[in-house]
DNA sequence: CCTTCATTTGAGAGTCACTGTCAGACGAGG
DNA sequence: CCTCGTCTGACAGTGACTCTCAAATGAAGG
């Protein structure tokens, strides 16, 4: 094994995977998820199906890879010491969001659009949610010392990741407006600030809209 | 057509639907949920395949339908007019669960069992549930007067989900302690009572944040 | 430059979930 | 008992995904 990094060999794999992520959003935009096979794919990127499956696993991955996961072992996730649990989602968030809009907001919009419409990349993108919970709660169940299938451990890191995905779906609901990363550190305010979740529906502010 | 419940033909389709369910559930048990083909349980059954998937549609919602999903219409949601968002859950969740455990609760661990182990499963589930997010969404926002993409309407029903699906991992994480009701009852009074989302984790170390 | 070695690639065959079609079976209703 | 409408099973096909293996190719040393 080379410096893992600068081999040709791991060059070409990294251009080959890049390559066929592009090539098949572009085939996806024009005819849909559903109507592109992974054949199809791999002819426009010069690859053999064998390699897309060796590279992406799956035709959903091809989309979602590296997308709504992150680093347990990230540098920030140190800084974030002594902070609250929302504290140290902003941190992850951070560097979650780096990895998504660092590369290219506009692409991630793309890869959404996608992703809601089609049945099968919804389901991955919701297990891969849920996986990411898990991270999450043994994040918090390590800090707070606590075991990692407690109860309030669980359920707070399900509802802050919960909050995010309440974000996701306003952001694609609402056309995409805005940043994500602002739609989402938005979501994590009204975590801190207390929704009123256990007070009288009796709406405060809001004025009468259809 | 007739009164849609008291025909011999509806009669025959519920008890092959119960039968398959039960005899696949039966097969999951023994050879694990993967390993099982639907041509397997079709002839277990004495039924076609075809009839398997008129039936389910997928090999996943055999064991999957009916769970997790609540009915917008179900009369207990007009008890709760005037409650809070949790009010609303519960009679929501009041309704899932007579569902869910009304049947039998030792048939819902055996089909957790496999909605955990198995990435195909999870995934659908995942995918349920955030379904059932979507839908308590539009309920809230109607509840509230609001629209149904207001980021808060959408931060609220996936908070309250996300703390279901909490409870579920720790009830799965604990070797199915304890009824699933009474702790699903719990993720909703912790919600309630506020989780001390933004409350300084308790360490040694000194906090330094603002 | 050339050889050797370790990986990686592509090709092909096979499995299985799932879809669509259609003729025959079989309740429903008279 | 007979017609009518619906449901069932059989069949053929598609596409995602897996496994295996021989050929190609980058890495490393002479």
């Amino acid at each position: 094994m080379t410096d893992a990094d600068v081999g040709l060999r791991h060059r070409k794999r990294a251009a080959a995977m890049a390559r066929i992520q592009a090539v098949a959003l572009d085939l996806f935009d024009e005819r849909g998820y559903e109507a592109v096979t992974v054949e199809q794919i791999a002819e426009a990127s010069d690859v053999s199906p064998s390699s897309v499956y060796r590279y992406f696993g799956s035709k959903e991955q091809i989309v979602l890879l590296g997308e709504f996961e992150f680093d347990v072992s990230d540098s920030r996730l140190d800084d974030a010491a002594g902070g609250s649990p929302v504290d140290v989602t902003r941190q992850v968030l951070r560097a979650v969001m780096d990895h998504l809009v660092g590369d290219d907001e506009e692409r991630t919009r793309r890869q959404m659009r996608h992703v809601m419409s089609d049945p099968a990349l919804e389901a991955a993108l919701a297990r891969q949610v849920y996986a990411a919970s898990e991270t999450l709660g043994e994040v918090f169940a390590a800090r707070l010392a606590r075991p990692a299938d407690d109860l309030e451990v669980q359920v707070l890191a399900h509802v802050v990741v919960g909050a995010l995905l309440g974000g996701l779906h306003h952001w694609h609901g609402t056309g995409f407006a805005g940043p994500l990363r602002d739609v989402l550190d938005r979501c994590l305010d009204l975590l801190e600030r207390g929704l009123q979740v256990g007070a009288p529906i009796t709406r405060p502010t809001a004025p009468a809209e259809p």
